[in-house]
RNA sequence: GGCGGGUUGGCGGAGAGGUUACGCAGCGGAUUGCAAAUCCGUGAAGACCGGUUCGAUUCCGGUACCCGCCUCCA
């Protein structure tokens, strides 16, 4: 069996891959909150993960291996969008506000990671559903003395009004204590000093330590809020993933995946939490438990910079869908580099992966699967997910001409998630019923138009009229349309520049 | 300020302590009315300074620059 190999970043090492239970290998993956289309940023560790579950599933079976990936449906954001709608006039309560958002989000997040060709994980779980469960882990957290529960004087009420409103004055934050846990830093590698030491930010009175963080913070009427005992109020971020990761997967599982902005503090808090919930006498740091491999994916960048909402800079995978930009292209480009590395997205490499793709699917169209050489691909993917050197291995039969090759370029584009040539519409769709005209799915191009210009043009160049046909030609180019001709026929490529009117003006 | 990552040929981007990465672009050739497309061939690198080594782009140390996290973030 394939040794698969990753880089784990809670040791900083490569290290051989070893499932808990081959039967069961069990991932995490840090799944979207659900207030707005995902960008291109947000798809990058899903078409990672993607791809390490399917190499999972390849080595270890389909039924043998169970990925979540969780989706956050209680939020500030989807609450600040839920109270942007009510003000602007939308029917409704807020909580279905909130409701209708996160559902039509949710969709989208199907949709768009679905034209990555991103398999649904095994479970998708919600944290609206887990609330029980994330309060009987803060439960055993405060019992424990790992958390402890606070009052901000600035919530309370003004203290004539204590008296008549007694479920408010009752809520309280919970709040876990960094310095009960020996590990913590340990995953970021930041002792608790450094950062404190390094704070920039304003802490909030009511910490015992600065580092402290949310378990559960008090709602007042106009938010969502679930009945605790430290009463009405909503999870804070970071204790939903260790529940559910608990309530799915157990106190111990392989493989914890999600960017490496999430690296601290939000899995950093993680740890803290389920190993500390999950700690026995002989292992008083919950060494044990939790996840075992740790992998960070690299940011996706424009221009050098992180792209982030914050920085204004991000586009959504539905935009470029919109744009003609197949979501075969868009997992092409993000494979093409290592997920460890920051990677810039460019126009360049969105052509030349949808040449390489277009070549690719005109080899393997109609041709069967051929496995018998994927364990080249295994490896190459087996060696800490090289996404890059498996595509390598795919060219080097893409530009071999033996028996096996297109088949095996069939069985290992299969591999890394790329539908087959039969079932791509945007290739079916560059294979044009009208003859001599290709486009690349950009711009719906005047196709009568078209044709009828390139058909003249084919004409006036039997007849050897070449100085009309090299006008027309250039008139055709001008309009955006390159024009090829090949074996006696005329082939148009409709390009993105592709102007209707300047085309119209030739007839 | 603290912590982490990166710097490869014109561009993108890998592996490997010693042998051609590869792709795109370029250049030369074949082909073509001319172009395009296609096919064949080809030059070009490892931020800087030290160290280890018979030998380093690959290991170690330092310098410079870039990026990320420390606040919601994939």
């Amino acid at each position: 069996m394939t040794t698969i190999r990753l880089h784990n970043t809670k040791t900083r090492r490569k290290e051989d891959f070893v499932p808990i239970d081959p039967a069961n290998v069990r991932m995490y993956v840090c799944g979207p909150t659900v207030y707005d289309r995902a960008h291109l940023g947000n798809a990058r560790p899903v078409v990672v993960f993607d791809v390490l579950f399917r190499l999972l599933r390849h080595v270890y079976g389909p039924d043998h291996v169970t990925y979540v990936r969780n989706i956050t449906d209680v939020d500030d954001k989807i609450n600040a969008e839920a109270l942007r709608r009510k003000k602007a006039g939308a029917a409704g309560t807020l909580e279905e506000l909130i409701h209708d958002r996160t559902e039509e989000t949710i969709a989208w997040y199907h949709a768009d990671m679905g034209a990555l060709g991103a398999l649904p994980p095994t479970f998708e779980p919600r944290a609206t559903e887990y609330i029980e469960q994330m309060k009987a882990m803060i439960a055993t957290l405060i019992d424990r003395g790992y958390a402890y529960t606070v009052r901000d004087p600035s919530n309370d009420p003004p203290a004539e009004f204590v008296l008549m409103d007694r479920e408010k004055a009752a809520q309280e934050h919970a709040l876990f204590a960094v310095e009960t846990y020996g590990d913590y830093g340990k995953l970021s590698g930041r002792s608790v000093e450094d950062m404190i030491a390094g704070a920039r930010v304003e802490v909030a009175p009511y910490k015992r330590n600065p580092a402290d963080f949310v378990l559960w913070k008090p709602s007042d009427a106009s938010l969502p809020g679930w009945d605790s005992p430290w009463g009405r109020g909503r999870p804070g971020w970071h204790i939903e993933c260790s529940a559910m990761s608990l309530a799915l997967l157990g106190e111990q599982f392989d493989i914890h995946g999600g960017g490496i902005d999430l690296q601290f503090p939000h899995h950093e808090n993680e740890i803290a939490q389920s190993c500390c919930a999950l700690a026995t006498p002989d292992d008083p740091l919950g060494r044990n438990k939790f996840a075992r491999f740790w992998l960070h994916n690299e940011m996706l960048q424009v221009e050098g910079k992180k792209m982030s909402k914050s920085l204004g800079n991000f586009f959504t995978v539905r935009d470029l869908l919109d744009r003609g930009i197949p979501g075969e292209v868009i997992r092409f480009v993000l494979l093409g580099t290592h997920y460890s590395k920051p990677m810039d997205w460019t126009a360049e490499k969105v052509r030349q992966a949808r040449q390489t793709l277009v070549d690719w699917y005109s080899k393997t169209d109609g041709v069967e699967p051929d496995y018998s050489l994927i364990g080249y691909v295994e490896r190459a993917l087996s060696n800490d997910l090289n996404t890059h050197a498996a595509l390598e291995e795919l060219r080097t039969w893409s530009n071999s001409s033996s028996d096996h090759s297109a088949g095996s370029l069939k069985a290992g584009m299969s591999l890394l998630g790329f539908p087959p040539a039969e079932a791509v519409d945007w290739f079916r769709k560059s294979q044009s019923r009208y003859p001599g005209i290709s486009y690349s799915g950009s711009v719906e191009p005047k196709i009568d138009t078209l044709f009828l210009l390139l058909t003249r043009l084919t004409e006036l160049r039997t007849e050897k009229n070449y100085d009309a046909a090299d006008a027309l030609r250039k008139g055709i180019e001008a309009a955006g349309v390159k024009v090829i001709v090949f074996a006696g026929t005329t082939f148009g490529e409709v390009l993105d520049d592709f102007d209707p009117a300047k085309l119209e003006a030739l007839q």
